[in-house]
DNA sequence: TTGATTTCCTAACATAGGTCAAGCGCACGC
DNA sequence: GCGTGCGCTTGACCTATGTTAGGAAATCAA
């Protein structure tokens, strides 16, 4: 039996805890695949965020507003799981924007749904600790990044991680998530190209 | 019944899920009292973290060496959890210490218990949702203010929310934790003097 | 107490990154 | 097709923070 929107999920749980074919109708009656274009808004500003997405395909991100200017928070691309997580969590209305970069296959559950699944079946609860486990460990990883990288250090990481993020991410949003200027991302690159002659 | 090692704990927990007098004994049973002076290391670079460690008095922290220098990671104060999270969470061997700056008293549980309860009984995985919710949330705000906020921003607000860390924890350190070297944080220390004036 | 060590501050200089202003090139709508 | 705007780059200059060196002040051991 064949689960075109759900497969990729369904691999990807399957790699952390054993999903049976119990736990694939869960899924497939659960996460329900919605497209957006390039540009729609998730989230805005003042809303809560009632889902958890699953990306099939696409690039999104986060940002808030400081001083004016956009700052983006998160960046995230196929196979990650992406809100917008301060509001998510808390249930308070969001500081963030969550925005489609491009165009957008995702899989979409409420957050009660996702919960109640936690709550209930221990093949989720666990998923739902090993999920939180590298969330909170890629944070601790990109907090210490920003405290003791510089801003090329921190570029060359992201290009060696995520070297698609060139070909899909505009560079003001990759400069704002590693924590500097266009104009500083743009000299960056150039020294980068030249050193790499 | 008065469990003076174990009161902090049993009304921080009770304040985030109902805890009834069955769950006072597992903690008073699982979470064992330990004291250590000033300067002793729980976890030392290359082995693993076994233990998470609720603190009743004294301040903890985490670090470890970049380019031969001292970073710190972590800082933590009483009615806090602290541990080594990378090494704790994956499992593997420790990239970091976990060091006492003062005098301290805590309480420690083994990993593998702490797990068990998490998993066996509803109300401590509430609790570890809770946990660690807040512990994503302090993460992704650190994130923020390292990416938009001047090193004075986050000297402020850290005065703001923890001004008991400038009669307990060094400078060096304070300065480490916030992302700049010790004589920035003189300079800003100086420049923030001279405006309060 | 005294000497030794560590912690903190200060100052002069160096550098990464920010700011401002301008220009190029490409995509998109008219 | 042709502006027009947006994304990206560049250059000149500025500022915050790093670096290096040294000295004062606090802390600790004897």
């Amino acid at each position: 039996m064949d689960f075109p929107h759900h497969q990729k999920l369904i691999s990807l749980l399957a790699a952390m805890v054993s999903i049976d074919d119990f736990n694939k109708d869960i899924i497939v009656q659960n996460f329900e695949p919605v497209s957006y274009p390039k540009r729609t808004l998730l989230v805005k500003e003042h809303s809560i965020a009632r889902y958890m997405y699953f990306i099939n395909s696409g690039y999104l991100r986060t940002y808030y507003f400081k001083d004016g200017l956009e700052v983006t928070d998160q960046i995230n691309c196929p196979l990650g799981f992406m809100t917008a997580f301060g509001s998510y969590t808390s249930g308070n209305p969001s500081h963030e924007y969550l925005e489609c970069i491009t165009d957008c296959h995702l899989l979409r559950i409420r957050k009660e749904k996702l919960e109640s699944l936690f709550r209930h079946n221990p093949q989720w609860a666990k998923a739902d600790r090993i999920i939180n486990e590298h969330i909170v460990l890629y944070n601790a990883r990109r907090t210490q990044d920003l405290v003791s990288k510089t801003a090329e250090e921190r570029y060359l990481q992201l290009l060696k991680c995520h070297p698609d993020y060139i070909h899909n991410v505009p560079l003001q949003y990759i400069a704002s998530f590693i924590g500097v200027k266009p104009e500083s991302l743009s000299r960056i690159r150039k020294n980068v190209a030249s050193l790499a002659i």
